[in-house]
Parts: C-alpha cells; sequence; structure tokens
DNA sequence: CGAATCACCGCATACGATTGCATAAACAAG
DNA sequence: CTTGTTTATGCAATCGTATGCGGTGATTCG
C-alpha cells in the first residue's frame, strides 16, 4: 500500500532479473549465492539467470541482506585522531584487508574523547557490521560488554587498554620500550633532567608511560622533579607548548621526551624558535617513528612502532572470526617496538 | 518459516518496544519519528512508549530503514590517498558535518587507480548512500550518470575534473595560481631552468598543472626542455626518484617545482642527500602546503590549498540537497590559491 | 503399468521499520 | 436513536533478499 518516495532509486532488483530471465526471484538467489548445498539448480536455468544478471547490470542491496541478518560486508573502525599519522597506515592496512574481502570500511574519529567513543558504539549498535577495528582510550569493560552483547560483531582492539576474553588484541611492548629509550637518552648520553611531554592520566596509555618513564629515572637514580612534567594532548601544538613550559623553566631540561612524534616536533619547533640548538643544548626524543620524524631537521629519535602490521592483523584477526575459522578466546599479539636513533639526541 | 542464524543478534526491536508499552509497532514507530504531522498520539501511550525505550535501551536499527528507502543516515567518501596530509582536513571537516546530522562516514582510497575509483562506485550501488564525496581522477561523465542514476544520492565533488549538473563542485584556481608562482619563480627569483615534478595525463589534474607550468615559462620567454619534466605518483618516494633524475642531468635545472608537496618534501631530501644545498644551489617549491611543509628545513615554499573548508563546503552543500533545501543546478565554489613563500626557493 | 525416486523450481514467510488505510471509541448534532 | 465527526490506535503492505518446504514433471524400479 505504502509507496516509500524512493530516495534510493534501486532500478534493477532481483526480482526484475527474475523476470527477465523467466524464473522465479528465489532461483535468481539461489544462482547467486550458491550456497544451498541441497539446491540443485539446472545448467540452463544457471546460464540464463547470469545472462540476465550480466544484461540488466544487476547489483545485490546489500541494506537486505543486512537486514536479513546475514553478513553486512562492513567493518567499522574507530581512531582517535585521522591527522595523525600514526594511524594511517594502520587504516589503510585495514582497508587493504578488507578490500581483499569485499568489505567497506566505516571510520569515525572520537579526538580522544570517552564521548566520541560512545557515539561510535552507538553508532554500531544503530548499524550493526560484522566487524570492529578500536583504538580505545576511555571505554571500559561494560562497554565492550555492550558492543558485544548487542551486536555481536567480532572485535579487535589496538592497546592493553582493554583486555576482553572475547577480542583479540595487538599492542606494542611500549612501556619496555620507552623504559628502554629512557636508560639510554640517560646512560649513553649523560642526561641527567629530562623533561616529560605527557597526557592526563585518563588516557590509561598516558599512565602506563609515564610509570615507564619515572621508572627508568629511579632505576638511574636520578631526582623526579614534577616541574619536568607536562601534559600535551598528543597533537603537535601542545607539544609547541608543553616545550615552552619547560624552556621557561628556571632550570630546564638538557632533554625532552614526548610519548608520540607529533608533540615531539611540536616540542622541536618551539625549541629552536627559542634559538635553543637541538641536540646540543636540548635534546629531543619521540615515540611513534611517524614517516615525518625523518622529515625534520635534526631528524628525530624516536621508538618505532609498526602500525601498518598492527593493522593488518587486527584485520586479519577479525576476518576469521567472521568467517567462523577461530572462534576461541582474545589472542593477544605483541609488535615489539624499536628505538630509531637519529640526529636529534 | 525461516529463522536466519542472528549473526547480528538485535536483542531488542521495534517490537519489544511495543509489547513492554503495551501498545502496537506502528504507534511506536510513529512516537518515535513523531514526522507524521496528520497522526495524533496520546500524551499517555506517548510517555509509555518512552518509558519502554528508555527501559529496554532500544535503539533503531538503520539497515531497516534503509531498505525500506528511507534516509540511510550515511555517507560514502572517496579519495585517493589516506596517507596524503592533504586529504586528512577535507576527511576531518566532512566527518564532523557528518557528525552534527548525526551521519557516518564511509570511507574508501583508490590508490589514484581508476579500477579503485570504479570499485567505489560499484560499492555505493551496491550499498546505497545519502550523500557521496568524491575526489575523481579517472571518472568520466558516464560514470557519474551511473553513480546517479543508479543511487539518487547527492554527490559534490572536488576538483574540476568533471563537470556534471547534478553535482556540486569545489575546485581550487589551480592552475592560474601555478602559473603564478612559476612566474614568481622566473621573474622575481630569477630561475631560468626549472624542472617538473609533474604526472601522466591519466590525472587530468596532472595535464591541467603542467599546461599552466608551460605557459609561464612561454610567457617569459624560456625554452621548453623536454628533460627538465619528470613524472612521479604523488608520493614523497616518486618525487625523490623524480629529483634523482633531475640531479643527473648534465645541465641541471637551479628550480624544482613539484605538483604537490609529497613530492616536492621526497625531492628536497633527495636533493640535500645528493649534497646540493638548497635552496642556494637548487629552489623547491610544491603545492597544497600541508602542515608538514613547515616542518622540514629549509621550510618548503608552496601554493596553499585549503582543504578543510573544502571539505567543509563539499559536505554542507550535500545536507543541503539531501534535506531538499536545494535541488537546482550543480553549483561551483572556487577556494583561492595562495602563494606560501618560505626558505626553500 | 503404477509407484517411488529424483532433479529442479516456485510459494510464502521473515528480517525491522515506515505508512496508507481501516477501525474503534467517544462525543456532538439532528 | 441514528448519523456524522473527531481522536487515537491497529492492520497490513512494503523495501530486497534468503530459505524451508511443498509441488511438478521426468525417470526409474518393482
Amino acid at each position: 500500500m505504502s509507496k516509500p518516495e524512493g530516495l534510493h532509486k534501486q532500478a534493477v532488483t532481483m526480482r526484475d532479473v527474475a523476470q527477465a530471465a523467466g524464473v522465479s526471484q528465489s532461483t535468481v538467489s539461489r544462482v547467486l549465492s550458491g550456497t544451498d548445498g541441497t539446491m540443485l539448480i539446472g545448467e540452463e536455468t544457471r546460464q540464463r539467470v547470469l545472462e540476465a544478471v550480466a544484461a540488466l547490470g544487476y547489483f545485490p542491496n546489500r541494506h537486505a541482506g543486512s537486514l536479513r541478518g546475514q553478513k553486512t560486508m562492513m567493518l567499522a573502525m574507530m581512531i582517535a585522531d585521522i591527522g595523525n599519522p600514526f594511524y594511517h597506515p594502520m587504516v589503510r592496512a585495514v582497508q587493504d584487508v578488507a578490500h581483499e574481502h569485499r568489505y567497506d570500511v566505516m571510520i569515525a574519529n572520537t579526538d580522544h574523547t570517552y564521548a566520541g567513543e560512545r557515539l561510535f558504539v552507538e553508532s554500531v549498535i544503530q548499524r550493526p557490521v560484522d566487524g570492529v577495528i578500536l583504538v580505545p582510550y576511555h571505554m571500559g569493560k561494560a562497554d565492550f560488554d555492550r558492543l558485544i552483547a548487542r551486536t555481536g560483531a567480532a572485535v579487535a582492539v589496538l592497546g592493553q587498554h582493554i583486555d576482553h576474553p572475547q577480542v583479540d588484541t595487538v599492542y606494542g611492548n611500549d612501556d619496555q620500550a620507552l623504559f628502554e629509550a629512557i636508560s639510554w637518552l640517560v646512560h649513553e648520553r649523560g642526561h641527567r633532567r629530562v623533561g616529560l611531554i605527557g597526557v592526563t592520566n585518563e588516557h590509561s596509555v598516558g599512565v602506563r608511560r609515564r610509570s615507564a618513564f619515572v621508572a627508568a629515572l629511579r632505576q638511574a637514580g636520578l631526582a623526579i622533579d614534577p616541574a619536568l612534567f607536562t601534559l600535551g594532548d598528543w597533537t603537535e601544538s601542545s607539544g609547541y607548548r608543553a616545550a615552552q613550559q619547560l624552556l621557561a623553566l628556571p632550570e630546564p631540561p638538557t632533554a625532552v621526551f614526548a610519548v608520540n612524534d607529533l608533540m615531539a616536533i611540536g616540542a622541536m619547533e618551539a625549541i629552536q624558535s627559542a634559538g635553543v640548538q637541538v641536540p646540543q643544548q636540548m635534546a629531543v626524543m619521540g615515540f611513534d617513528d611517524i614517516p615525518q620524524a625523518t622529515w625534520v631537521r635534526p631528524r628525530l629519535t624516536t621508538v618505532a612502532q609498526y602500525p601498518a602490521e598492527m593493522g593488518r592483523w587486527m584485520a586479519t584477526a577479525l576476518f576469521e572470526r567472521i568467517q567462523g575459522e577461530f572462534d576461541g578466546v582474545g589472542r593477544r599479539f605483541e609488535v615489539k617496538c624499536r628505538l630509531c636513533q637519529r640526529e636529534s639526541t
């Protein structure tokens, strides 16, 4: 009775194909999906159907399949900031793997906020997908339970933020790598006052890296000066401001460690603008090894992570679950970080 | 009869809410959408329904609405390379506008290939969305006709590549800006041998920029030396290789212009590695003004584009069409480029 | 030669939400 | 008491696809 004013005109449906081929719609469905082992289709009709499909340029409407409870052929990916180059190879890798499986990828930014993360979860509840890839900073186990219970999607996660029995995890040994990096800075390079550009404690990864930083200083027998701890929000400009703060100190540090490269690059910019030489007067070190770390001068010493590998791992783990090849307890995969010694230290 | 094995478990549907509130499912629909002006709902039942919604934590299944031909609450965006920082503010702006409208964004890479672009169109045909944003390099009018005819989606496009009556377009005056940039390089800076790092003629934007380049040289009365024309593929590494090629020339240019910043940065890397001073011995100039242009040393002289503004414009134009506020012929919006004079020239 | 088997295919229903139409209740007017 | 009108709600069809089950014609077997 109701004729929906086609905002989306689906000119050619399965019924059209059926009519053109002189068969029923269900036959067309069976020819195309083919997965119905018990059902046999005559070779002649199969050909007629395939010809009609080609002639009409038919494509299946995936909204229908999604509604029917089939695969949605879609992945959702949540990252913190699409402007951060660290995520690009990851997104890239996920998209590549997805396309191999003829999947599409929906992407959302959270801007590192909890509100953004919850919005993402609600979005996925409203439009269920087959798989979800997350880089969570705030979400708790309850949020994951809800996500999984309501959508039934396979879930893969980056980072040690969460440990959930049903989600696969890939993470770097960042705390250990950071510990070693600071130790190297102290012992090999002789720095005794090292400033930190960290993030607020709302980010569990910030807490972990800060602890590793403190532990390294402690182990080296150095004093912990609260004035040397500054905060940023992962962006280049926040690194710039944090470095200014450190430079303004009565007794500035001789080295600055930023918990990501963007902030390190911003810090270097600030330090050089102030007429302070890097690394002679002040060394700078970052984390991630984004490509831009080698574009700046001096080239940035940093701790490399391997986002492409991480993304590929998450995506393949996801598809193993989607295709039912694996459904055990969440796997954990560690990608080792590596110190990249360059010119800024 | 058929019980689809719920890959996606939608625990709570509208029917559940209806049952909990003791009304029919259609009443729930009317309470929630509310858009049905002719239909009145008793205040008491409205409350009962809303309470049931809250109690059950109901969210609408958007796959169903999409199938029914309603809005899909989804945008699709096609860009060439998610690794190119030029696109990030654009993606960002689109996502921000979309989220204001409670829309999600599906993103696809084409890697600058026609195959990638066609794949995207097919993907959108199979899963219609309300709006499409494209950065096309190869697609022709026929592809756009097909896209629009098959999906009925609103379309917005970046660049002058296509001019279609039904699509809104935003573009920079890149040819003019490039002409002026080269003229500036020649007249103000005195360069008489300028190398070009361009792209193949398959990219219409490459052709246009190359023409502008040639025109500027002609107008300056300079000879056109084919050896000074090299090709890249928009990536940093291709810029590196192209610059090596120019350096190897018997008579190398005194300035190099790359049609985007990534290639310019790659070129600068190559030039400096070869022990040639930038800009004293060889000047470098790019196009786009990505943030990284000010990270490198010397800072890159370039022609600025404003991708965030471009993205915002495309997105708002799209929503004007989606919401029926506009349905006239495709609008065109020019975003002026601007020369950013820095240290590399 | 009648019945059982088999290969092939169509009918009908369901997924969840929207919406035109029918309908029930309540009330007013004649 | 009948008829008309208003108000609030339910029924049922629909979007495009998947699938259990029943049906039909042909072949085979006892």
